[in-house]
DNA sequence: AGCACGCCGACT
DNA sequence: GTCGGCGTGCTC
């Protein structure tokens, strides 16, 4: 009987392919497939094996499994599920969702190669007469010709050549890659070049490394060695019979020399073995304060007690259920999962640990290698392919009990699920902004659903959609209200920049009391941090004349003012020119820099305190992975006295030296025609007063506005959450944004506003009608805030509902009848932004 | 995303 | 007549 197997392929927007199964070949769920796709054979993952062809699939177009790469299978069968959950909720191709599940190096694909078939153009068969023409008698300047003469020039002596080399060494000659494709196809159905598949890359990328080991008669004999340094250096084998790796015995100034020596005269042998490549290494020198951590923590808090308690319970239980964990900041949330971890680990279960994408520094690591030993692994954004594929091996060989890592870590190839911790649920990157727009946190809850398994939601301020559900005893709420050893919370002043600019000028931008109290922490050699959310120096460049800002040419924005560069730059599209010296449209030579960034707000701070040791953190200041790890740890040791930057350092590591934190402007965001701009200035406002105090010293923080008494400030200063979220509930629910309802945002992209807006009209009509519409309303569609990006018009609209499947539903419905614009659409559920 | 196909203006 | 630039549609 035929058999078929339902294959995810990485192609975008594909949904899975029905393949025939060849006879003898057993596939399961997870395993790789090669299968040929339109001219290409690609890597897929099996989805499903049946006995029938799926409804609606054409038996005649069915093509078969071209090799299976995994006898078993790749990823385990639940995470090919969430993938499936994934794709459907999120209203991706199942290629996309499966891409995300993969770990590095899974893909296997297929380029074509080519080489000469000795046959000339009149010999072979159907030869094309052209081509025999030119080959003839051609008077120069036909390129096409000049192409394929060069083509068959690199496949000379019976070379093979795959198809990106081959177009690589053209393009060195000048050939276009278009001419170069069309010279081939000629050149094939001519008969003179016989195109061969050929795969590229490997299953797997594990890391070797040589080891040098005693031989036996070294080791037997206690041979003796002729030179002081090799006697030296085998002293050192025989010490460590199981080998030492050559880059350990350089370290130890043994060279290759010396090695070579050894292995000549036949005491030691030279093998490659496997090695991980380990993300804890650069960590290995805080192994010490991991250890401190772990120590200076170890009497919890009647609070952190009670917590745990009632946690611990609910984890024993064994079933699954959400917890939703909140607690100030310096509460000590940290402390808790640990300890909940290591109890779920004792009872035989595993832990996934997710945590926002920088707050994962080396001490952390540090920490958890201190408590899990061997078997806790990392996948986090930070690490280099090489080492996320080793850790996620480790996961999948069942060497690991707990896993620590960023979003994508939610599909970590990891078995017995008994415990899922979010932390800092309600930060934003744990939604990818990129298809598959999945959420994290909600894609953990469902894995957690499917084990059985436990979840805990961890925040100062929890999203509004996770503190619903707790008040709606969905979710169990704990709670914790102290700071560990009772340090109070920051005090938090709010500094009227209104006031400031009637009696200081318009041009101020860091407030007296902001500067005295800076001022102030230099004397006494306190540190402090300065935050503002925006870079580059300032943010529009205006003609005094005309008024006319500079516009990027590609986005709906005013370009901004980097000093350093001297360029103005779209932080949008990173379009950037030189400042020119008078105003394109009216020629006025005096240009205005308006908008506040840190690069002025560095600059300012150096001004106005000579000798000040400071360091701005931003994406201008850090572009390389370990970068902002390099500064925080600068700050650490206290060989800086003020960091300033945007939100990057509102989070992750504390600094018991940090007595002051500073807002510049607590309003930036607030002006955003996002529905959440409230959210993310209390989250933000709360987040960055947390960093101020945690040593012995209370700490102050000083937040200056336009807005003082504006919600979201204003109880911010307070850090009352539940006043806020009782405030911005009744906002969201008057405007039925989440989480009062399910939002779904499309985005349609074309050449034109017109166009766009044309096209977004059809499918929001199509939404519309797709949908009942008690169950759906759309709103829109209209010109998207960012109207323009990156040279695109974009146009947008929303369905709304109580029903997520019905507005699901009607959404999937629309897009599909509707194929010819896949391309230029958008959907976005459950969207954390709308801009 | 590739990749092929096919249409059309440019050039010989 | 080709060449080559670009939009369109498909991938089991």
């Amino acid at each position: 009987m035929t058999r078929y197997a339902s294959v995810a392929v990485p192609v975008p927007a594909l949904d899975a392919l029905t393949y025939v199964l060849p006879e003898g070949v057993d596939a399961v769920r997870g395993a790789r497939v090669l299968v040929p796709v339109g001219t290409r054979v690609v890597t897929g993952c099996v989805l499903e094996v049946a006995g029938t062809l799926p409804p609606g699939v054409d038996g005649s177009k069915v093509k078969a499994i071209t090799e299976l790469v995994d006898p078993e299978a790749h990823l385990p069968g639940p995470v090919v599920e969430l993938a499936q959950w994934v794709a459907g909720y999120y209203l991706c191709g199942m290629g996309d969702a499966i891409s995300a599940a993969m770990p590095p190096f899974s893909w296997i694909e297929s380029e074509p190669a080519y080489r000469a078939s000795g046959q000339t153009p009149s010999s072979a068969a159907g030869g094309d007469l052209a081509l025999g023409d030119t080959r003839g008698g051609r008077l120069g300047g036909d390129r096409a010709a000049e192409a394929r003469d060069l083509v068959l020039a690199q496949l000379g002596e019976g070379a093979t050549l795959g198809r990106s080399a081959l177009l690589g060494r053209l393009a060195k000659s000048g050939v276009p890659a278009d001419a170069a494709r069309r010279a081939l196809v000629a050149l094939q159905r001519a008969g003179v070049v016989d195109a061969v598949r050929a795969l590229r890359g490997h299953a797997t990328r594990f890391k070797t490394t040589a080891f040098l080991l005693p031989t036996t008669p070294a080791l037997e004999a206690g041979a003796v060695a002729s030179t002081p340094k090799q006697a030296a250096a085998l002293g050192r084998l025989l010490a460590n019979p199981g080998g030492i790796a050559f880059t350990e015995l350089a370290r130890e100034g043994v060279s290759r020399a010396v090695a070579t020596a050894l292995v000549t005269r036949g005491l030691a042998a030279v093998v490659q073995r496997r090695v991980e490549r380990d993300p804890f290494e650069g960590a290995a020198a805080l192994q010490d304060e991991g250890r401190e951590a772990a120590k200076a923590a170890v009497e919890p808090t009647d609070e952190q007690a009670s917590a745990l308690a009632r946690l611990g319970a609910m984890a024993d239980a064994a079933v699954f259920r959400v917890a939703l964990l909140h607690g100030v900041t310096g509460s000590g949330k940290t402390e808790v999962y640990r300890r909940l971890a290591a109890r779920v680990c004792a009872a035989g279960r595993r832990v996934l640990m997710l945590v926002p994408e920088i707050a994962l520094t080396p001490a952390v690591a540090a920490t958890l290698r201190h408590t899990f030993g061997e078997r806790v692994a990392i996948q986090h954004s930070a690490l280099s392919e090489g080492e996320r594929h080793d850790q996620w091996h480790r996961i999948r060989r069942g060497e690991v009990d707990v896993v620590v890592g960023t979003r994508s870590a939610v599909f970590a190839p990891l078995g017995s699920l008994g415990l899922v911790i979010v932390d800092e649920e309600h930060d934003t990157s744990y939604k990818q902004d990129e298809t598959p727009r999945y959420h994290g946190r909600d894609v953990a809850i469902v894995r957690a659903q499917r084990a059985g398994a436990m979840v805990v939601l961890g925040s100062a301020t929890p999203s509004l959609e996770s503190f619903q559900n707790a008040r709606a005893g969905r979710y169990e709420l704990v709670s914790l209200t102290r700071r560990v050893m009772d340090r109070p919370l920051a005090a938090v002043t709010l500094v009227n920049m209104r006031d400031e600019y009637a009696a200081e000028g318009p041009d101020v931008i860091v407030s007296r009391t902001l500067r005295h109290a800076v001022g102030e922490r230099l004397a006494r050699g306190e540190q402090a941090v300065v935050m503002l959310n925006r870079r580059g120096y300032a943010s529009a460049v205006l003609c005094r004349a005309c008024g006319a800002t500079m516009e990027c040419p590609n986005c709906s924005v005013s370009l901004t003012y980097h000093r350093r560069a001297h360029r103005a730059r779209c932080h949008y599209c990173d379009y950037a020119v030189a400042v020119p010296g008078a105003c394109a449209e009216c020629g006025g030579e005096i240009l205005e820099y308006t908008g506040v960034g840190t690069e002025r707000v560095e600059a300012e701070l150096v001004a106005g305190f000579p000798g000040i040791r400071l360091a701005r953190v931003d994406r201008d200041t850090i572009r390389r992975r370990g970068e902002i790890t390099r500064v925080l740890d600068r700050f650490a040791r206290r060989d800086i006295d003020v960091l300033v930057g945007t939100q990057m350092i509102a989070k992750g590591h504390d600094f018991p030296a940090v007595t002051l934190v500073g807002v510049i402007s607590a309003d930036v965001g607030l002006g955003l025609a996002d529905f959440r701009a409230a959210e993310r200035t209390f989250q933000l406002l709360t987040q960055v007063a947390g960093r101020a105090g945690r040593g012995d010293t209370r700490g102050e923080a000083i937040v200056q506005t336009l807005y003082p008494e504006h919600y979201s400030i204003r109880l911010a200063t307070t850090q009352d959450y539940e006043a806020f979220f009782e405030r911005e509930m009744r906002f969201r629910a008057s405007m039925r944004y989440p989480p009062s309802q399910w939002l779904i945002s499309v985005v349609v992209r074309a050449p034109s506003m017109l166009e766009a807006m044309a096209i977004a009209r059809r499918l929001a009509d199509d939404t519309r009608r797709a949908g009942a519409p008690a169950d759906v309303r759309v709103i829109g569609p209209a010109p998207a805030p960012l109207s323009r990006l990156r040279g695109d018009h974009r146009a947008q609209f929303f369905a709304k509902g109580l029903d997520r499947h019905a507005l699901r539903a009607a959404v999937r419905t629309a897009v599909a009848s509707r194929p010819e614009v896949r391309r230029q659409v958008t959907v976005d559920v459950d969207p954390l932004s709308v801009l």
